[in-house]
RNA sequence: GGCUAUGUAGCUCAGCUGGUUAGAGCGCAGCAUUCAUAAUGCUGAUGUCCGUGGUUCAAAUCCACGCAUAGCUACCA
C-alpha cells in the first residue's frame, strides 16, 4: 500500500536571503522526502515565501519599490537558493497569491461563523508621523526599570525585565523618531481558549517530540489566551472580508499558505487537494519547523484547521538552530553565512551529507564547526565510500574489460550490507539521520577492510586477469552500489554520478535487494572532490565581508522570518551587503569571548632572548629554542627550553638573538623530544606564514608584558 | 525571573528504561601497505562523564540545588 505524504517546510520570510538555518531545514526536509520517493511512496513536498507584513511593508518604501517588487525579486533569489541545495520542492509558491487569499478568507468566514473570532477595542503606541500601529520591536526608550536607555519596547537586554511599551520612560519610535501616542482601536481575534482541551490532546497524541510537548504544556496549564489576528492599514497583506481598514496578521495567512502552495500544485498536477486537507483520508500531513515557531503550527494552527473542518497534521517535526563554532550566527561576529555565501564556494553535497551525519530527531543545535566539516567530509566520503568504487574500479577496467564478475566473492558480507536495509530505513525514517550514517560508514569501513584483506592488486601482480581479482573487485562495486543507494537521499548529484559510472537505471530504495551481476561499468571518474579548506575560509570571508557592508549601509529595521527555519528572531536581521572576497583575518576568527582584567593577569607574559635554536631530529613542525629571561632572585640566570612549532617559518640561525615574548607561567608540557617550559608568542596561519613577535629593542629580557 | 532543552576524550557526537575495566568517527602516535582523489588496514595513548549534595548493593544514567549555553515567555516578525 502505497502512502500518500505531503510534507512541508517552514515559509522563508521575504525580507532577507536563505541562510543556512534555512537550509539546515530544507535539508532535513528533502532528505526525508526523497527517501519516501525512493521507497515507493508517493511523497510531495511544498513550500513558499512568505510575504506579508509591515517589515516586508517598511523595506520596500526604502527601496522606494512596492511590496509586490520586492517579493518577486527576494523569491526568485530564494528559489536559486533551495535550487542550488538540490531542494526537490514539487511547489514553491508565496502567501502573496490568488489561492492563499482565498483560502485565509474563506478560513476567516468559517471561524467567524463557527463562533471562533471575537473582537475588541486595544490601545497601542501609535507613530503619528508615520501614521502607523508600532509593534514592540519599532519602539525604543528607557527602562522603567534599570534606567538603561535605548532599550526595545518589550524587555530591557541589560536587567532582563519585561514590560510594555507604554512603561517605557522617553518612548520614541524607531521608524522616525516621533513620540508615539496611545491610540486604540478594534482588533479581531481567534478564541483559542476554545481549544484548550483539543490542543491538550492532540499535543500528546504522538504527533510531537516529547520535548516539544513538555514545552507546550507551559501554555496549555497557564491559560490560553486569544490571539489578535488583525492589523491596521497601512500593512501590506489580506483585507479582512467585509472589515475595510482591517488585514490579517501575517501570521494568519502564512500557513495558510502551505494549502496555497499545495493546492496550486493539485492544479498542475491533478492531486486531490482534499484528500489531503479533508478528515477522513489515509493521507499524511507533516510540517518541518524550527523551534522558534513551535506556538504557531502546535497551537493556533491546529486550533484554526479543527474549527473550520480541515485535519490536523500527522507531524509537526522540530528541529534546533544552527550554530557555527559553536556560537549562534551572527552578522557583527561574520558568522552570518547565507546560501549563497556558501554556494559561491563550495559544493552542496558536503552541507548536506554534513547536516545529516548531525541530525538527529531532537530538537538540539547543530553545530557546523568548520574544521569537522572539513575533516567529517574528507574523511567519509571522499575517503571511505567513493574510495571503495576509485580502488576497484581500475582492475575491472584493465583486468576485464570493465565487466564485472558472475558472481560475488564473499556473500556473508554482502548478505551483511543488503540486512542493514530495514534498520537504516527505520533511521531515515524517525529523522535519526546521523544514526543512518554512522550505519552506512561502519559498512564502508568493513568494505575497506575487505580489500584491504584480499589485497588484489597483489595478485593482480601475478595475474591481471584472475579470477579471482576480478570476484573481489566486483564484490567491492556492489559493496559500494549498496552503499550509494543508502546515501541516495542525502546526497542526490552524486548518486547520479555513480549510476552514470556503473552504467545503471537510477538507484531507489529497494535496488539493495539485488546486485550487479556480469555487468558491464563504465569508466571511474572522481565523484566526489575533496573539501579545500581554502574555500571553506572563502566563504567565512565573504559571509564577514557582508556583515561589514552591512554594518557600513547602516541596517534597516527589518524581522526575519516569521516563519523562521533556522535562526532565533533576529531585531538586526538585514539583507547581506554583495559579498567581497579578500580574506579579513579577524572575520575568519571573530574576537573571543571578553575577559576581565584579572583573568588576563594569570598569564604571566615575559621578555626573553633566544640564545639558541636547533632543529629537533624526527620533529616534522618543531623548533627547539633556548631563552634567556636574564637573571633570577638567586643572581642565577634562568633559561627555559622550549618547543615551538615554527620550523616551517623559520631558520633556526636567523632567530638566534633575538628578543621575543613568552608564556612564562604556562605548565611545562612533556612532548615526544623533552620538556617544553612555556610558549613563544607568534601570529599566521601557519606554514610559512607565521610572525615571531617582537620587542621593540630597549626591552630586557625577564621585563613582563602588561 | 519562569519554563523547555543541552553540558560525556583535542573536535563532533553515541551511550534507551541505573549493573562488568565509559564508546564511535575525526585528530594524534607507531607499524603495515601502495590498488585508490596523500586514499586504506592494524595497534596504541587520551576522559574528576559541568559542579555540589542525595537515593541505591550499584549512577554518565534517577532526585535536589548550583553554574554555563540555547530557545521560548502570546496585540514580535
Amino acid at each position: 500500500m502505497t502512502r500518500r505524504i505531503l510534507v512541508t517546510s517552514a515559509l522563508p520570510y521575504a525580507n532577507g536571503p536563505i541562510h543556512l538555518g534555512h537550509i539546515l531545514e530544507a535539508v532535513q526536509t528533502d532528505i526525508w522526502v526523497r527517501f519516501q520517493q525512493l521507497k515507493g511512496e508517493e511523497c510531495v513536498y511544498v513550500c513558499a515565501d512568505d510575504t506579508h507584513g509591515t517589515a516586508i511593508m517598511l523595506r520596500a518604501e526604502n527601496e522606494g519599490i512596492t511590496p509586490e517588487a520586492l517579493i518577486a525579486r527576494v523569491q526568485a533569489e530564494h528559489e536559486r537558493d533551495y535550487a542550488g541545495f538540490n531542494i526537490g520542492f514539487a511547489q514553491f509558491h508565496s502567501t502573496h497569491s490568488p489561492e492563499n487569499e482565498r483560502l485565509s478568507q474563506d478560513m476567516y468566514r468559517r471561524l467567524r461563523a463557527n463562533g471562533h473570532i471575537s473582537r475588541r477595542r486595544i490601545t497601542q503606541l501609535f507613530d503619528p508621523e508615520k501614521q502607523l500601529f508600532l509593534a514592540d520591536r519599532f519602539i525604543k526608550g528607557t527602562c522603567p526599570k534599570c534606567r538603561t536607555p535605548d532599550q526595545y519596547g518589550d524587555n530591557c537586554e541589560a536587567c532582563n525585565a519585561t514590560y510594555s511599551p507604554s512603561d517605557l520612560i522617553d518612548p520614541r519610535s524607531t521608524l522616525s523618531g516621533a513620540t508615539p501616542i496611545e491610540k486604540d482601536s478594534e482588533h479581531f481575534f481567534f478564541t483559542l481558549p476554545a481549544f484548550t482541551d483539543m490542543l491538550k490532546t492532540w499535543t500528546r497524541s504522538g504527533t510531537l517530540q516529547e520535548s516539544v510537548a513538555n514545552k507546550l504544556s507551559e501554555w496549555l496549564d497557564g491559560g490560553l489566551q486569544e490571539w489578535d489576528i488583525s492589523r491596521d492599514a497601512p500593512y501590506f497583506g489580506f483585507e479582512i472580508p467585509d472589515e475595510p481598514g482591517k488585514y490579517f496578521y501575517v501570521w494568519l495567512d502564512a500557513p495558510v499558505g502551505y494549502m496555497a502552495s499545495f493546492e496550486a500544485l493539485c492544479k498542475r498536477t491533478g492531486l486531490d487537494f482534499d484528500a489531503y486537507w479533508k478528515p477522513g483520508h489515509d493521507t499524511e500531513l507533516y510540517h518541518f519547523i524550527g523551534k522558534d515557531i513551535v506556538n504557531f503550527h502546535t497551537l493556533f494552527w491546529p486550533a484554526m484547521l479543527s474549527s473550520v473542518g480541515y485535519r490536523t497534521p500527522t507531524g509537526v517535526f522540530v528541529h534546533g538552530f544552527v550554530t557555527i563554532n559553536g556560537q549562534k550566527m551572527s552578522k557583527s561576529r561574520g558568522t552570518f553565512i547565507n546560501a549563497s555565501d556558501y554556494l559561491a564556494h563550495l559544493d552542496p553535497e558536503y552541507l548536506r551529507y554534513y547536516f545529516a551525519a548531525k541530525l538527529s530527531s531532537a530538537v538540539d543545535d547543530l553545530d557546523l564547526n568548520l574544521d569537522d566539516f572539513v575533516a567529517r567530509v574528507n574523511a567519509d566520503l571522499v575517503g571511505k565510500v567513493v574510495n571503495i568504487a576509485s580502488r576497484c574500479a581500475g582492475f575491472i577496467s584493465k583486468g576485464f574489460d570493465g565487466v564485472l564478475s558472475a558472481q560475488c566473492s564473499e556473500p556473508a558480507l554482502v548478505a551483511e550490507f543488503q540486512a542493514a536495509k530495514d534498520e537504516i530505513a527505520a533511521h531515515y525514517e524517525s529523522r535519526d539521520y546521523s544514526k543512518a550514517l554512522r550505519q552506512i560508514m561502519a559498512l564502508a569501513d568493513k568494505a575497506n577492510a575487505y580489500i584491504a584483506d584480499k589485497a588484489p592488486w597483489t595478485l593482480a601482480k601475478t595475474d591481471k586477469q584472475s579470477s579471482e581479482v576480478q570476484a573481489i573487485c566486483s564484490t567491492g562495486i556492489n559493496l559500494f552500489r549498496l552503499l550509494m543507494s543508502y546515501l541516495k537521499p542525502v546526497l542526490p548529484t552524486m548518486a547520479a554520478r555513480a549510476e552514470a559510472f556503473l552504467a545503471i537505471e537510477p538507484l531507489h530504495w529497494h535496488s539493495v535487494d539485488t546486485l550487479l551481476l556480469g555487468h558491464r561499468i563504465g569508466a571511474f571518474t572522481p565523484l566526489l572532490t575533496r573539501v579545500e579548506p581554502d574555500k571553506v575560509a572563502a566563504m567565512m570571508a565573504s559571509a564577514g565581508a557582508g556583515a561589514a557592508g552591512a554594518a557600513a549601509a547602516g541596517t534597516t529595521a527589518a524581522g526575519t522570518s516569521p516563519v523562521g527555519a533556522g535562526l532565533p528572531a533576529n531585531k538586526d536581521a538585514d539583507n547581506s551587503a554583495p559579498a567581497a572576497t579578500t580574506a579579513a583575518p579577524l572575520a575568519q576568527e571573530p574576537l573571543a569571548e571578553e575577559i576581565a582584567y584579572p583573568d588576563f593577569a594569570k598569564v604571566d607574559l615575559r621578555i626573553a632572548r633566544i640564545v639558541n635554536a636547533e632543529h629537533v631530529e624526527g620533529a616534522e613542525k618543531l623548533l627547539k629554542l633556548q631563552l634567556d629571561l636574564g637573571l633570577g632572585a638567586d643572581g642565577a640566570p634562568v633559561l627555559r627550553t622550549v618547543f615551538s612549532g615554527i620550523k616551517s617559518a623559520y631558520d633556526p640561525a636567523s632567530l638566534v638573538g633575538r628578543l621575543t615574548v613568552l608564556v612564562a607561567n604556562l605548565a611545562p608540557r612533556k612532548m615526544k623530544f623533552g620538556m617544553s617550559e612555556g610558549m613563544v608568542l607568534a601570529a599566521g596561519p601557519g606554514g610559512k606564514d607565521i610572525w615571531l613577535l617582537q620587542p621593540d629593542s630597549g626591552a630586557q629580557p625577564g621585563m613582563r608584558v602588561v
